[in-house]
DNA sequence: CATCTATATTCCATATCGAGAATATATCTT
DNA sequence: AAGATATATTCTCGATATGGAATATAGATG
């Protein structure tokens, strides 16, 4: 039960059911998602853990960065249904589209933090 | 988004949880589902109202009682595949399994409010 | 080792949530 | 109409969630 609420908690923020948006369309650096999402960087590292903790996504890190991803689902039957069915749910949606428009062009190259 | 993060936000709470579960037996009065839960009755009523509004249960009223029990899922897609996929989730959970061993036992006509 | 950059953690303010008590409403019964 | 029962709404409180600012940590680079 704990695990059914904590996954449900996870995908019930809108920043962080874009999140898992994004990254199924590339593994991405906390710049970048933050980037994305124009909020600050604290906010983001601690949406990432929630969904860490979840079991939707893990990451890799490389040197300074932290490259998210999403798991393949096998830390819960919950978790595998629902990142399987959110690669269809919310594509209609037009502020979920704008930002996939725009991940193409976020890069961490480009990204300046001043 | 607004709606698939009203269908998540109401499956994020054990209560509600579990009333889901019940009502995948039978449909059920709020003094039977409060008699199963064990909480106070107007926490009851605004649970059952959230996932009403979630578009995840539906109620008739016959007469003084109100029967609440699950929808067909055509308010969204996220309602049909969640009330689908709760089918089969929570099913080997204790406390779950518990309170539906209890149910054939609340009935309407032996609970006394008193 | 001093410094810069990326990320995580802590702290604080505000907002929302879930619970129960009290109250309101609606329906049934007499 | 009066009382009883089922449910909904309101109010208040303590807990939790979200956001940003400040701070800490970790790795890279000169």
């Amino acid at each position: 039960m704990k695990t059914f609420i904590k996954v449900m908690k996870a995908l019930s923020d809108p920043n962080r059911a874009k999140i898992i948006k994004m990254l199924q369309h590339k593994m991405m650096c906390v710049c970048e998602i933050q980037d994305a999402l124009k909020i600050a960087q604290p906010s983001v590292s601690k949406h990432l853990k929630i969904l860490e903790e979840a079991g939707l996504v893990d990451y890799k890190k490389d040197g300074m960065w932290v490259n998210y991803r999403l798991t393949d689902g096998s830390s819960s039957p919950y978790v595998a249904s629902l990142l399987g069915n959110l690669r269809h749910w919310l594509e209609d949606n037009g502020e979920i589209a704008e930002m996939l428009e725009r991940l193409p062009s976020i890069r961490r190259e480009n990204i300046s933090r001043k």
